[in-house]
DNA sequence: CTCTATGCAAACGGTTTGCACGCGG
DNA sequence: CCGCGTGCAAACCGTTTGCATAGAG
């Protein structure tokens, strides 16, 4: 399953003439693997343990190379760090205020919305984001009071 | 009309007990007035002339105040600088990416969402953000082929 | 063997902070 | 005249870049 998902994104990278040095094969990995939406600097630490000189240059530069081929995608809120997701299908994202978990929220896309926005603006649009924001199950059962 | 407004954030400022200084009043005014989202250093340079020897700090510093009473509201996009907008009515923003150009965009809001969103996630949800993006009527006359 | 990727350190750019002085109320 | 606000410069932090070396194909 996500092999399958490794196998894939492997041959885009060949196809694309990209070398798959170990660094690269285990940030590919990380990002197929984690459930979450990890910034850079979470993909080095947890990367450390098997790569202890691998700098967070490689780790951004590998990032861009992912994102440059369609293999990842990069989110970005606000003044804080950047965060990567590798499911590259279209969906929202709700984040929590107080801990920063992300979690996918699927819904049809908003295409009366592009349009109308078209027609208001006369912009030629071509995509949208939105995010959800508020307080995760966890978070709210903390500060009752 | 715009000194209507800014009789009201006055007084807004007043009733919280900040003091109104002559570099305080000019940021408040030149974001009422200007039609535009400016980012920090837009206002830093369009006030230069008024005041030569501002600092951005000062600019930050009175962008923030004005944000924590809710006189303005901070648009963050991905990496690059904030911009501030002291329209405080709910609505979204077309954005190009060309030209950076922002504009309006009042669309009811997207309650219905949220409530979905509640229920698959188990979130309470306090708010949403949405940009749309694609080229605006100028830059789509640009490069034609 | 070639050329891209890596590691390291320095640079970068937006934003924040510490501090002494100035000025609003 | 008290204390917040200002100006200045240094600090900060995520990210990028330059460069010599290592290693993928």
């Amino acid at each position: 399953m996500i092999d399958d998902k490794l196998q894939i994104a492997i041959e885009t990278l060949k196809k694309s003439g990209v070398r798959i040095t170990p660094q690269r094969h285990a940030v590919l990995e990380y990002l197929l693997t984690s459930m979450s939406h990890p910034t850079a600097d979470e993909i080095y630490k947890a990367l450390e343990g098997k790569f202890p000189n691998m700098s967070v240059a490689t780790v951004y530069n590998n990032l861009r190379i992912l994102r440059e081929i369609g293999l990842v995608r990069e989110l970005t809120y606000g003044d804080d760090s950047s965060r990567f997701d590798s499911n590259m299908n279209d969906h929202y994202h709700i984040i929590c205020e107080d801990c920063g978990k992300i979690v996918d929220f699927h819904y049809p896309t908003l295409d009366e919305i592009e349009s109308l926005a078209e027609k208001v603006s006369g912009f030629e649009i071509s995509h949208h984001r939105m995010e959800l924001y508020g307080k995760c199950h966890e978070c709210s059962k903390v500060k009752v009071q």
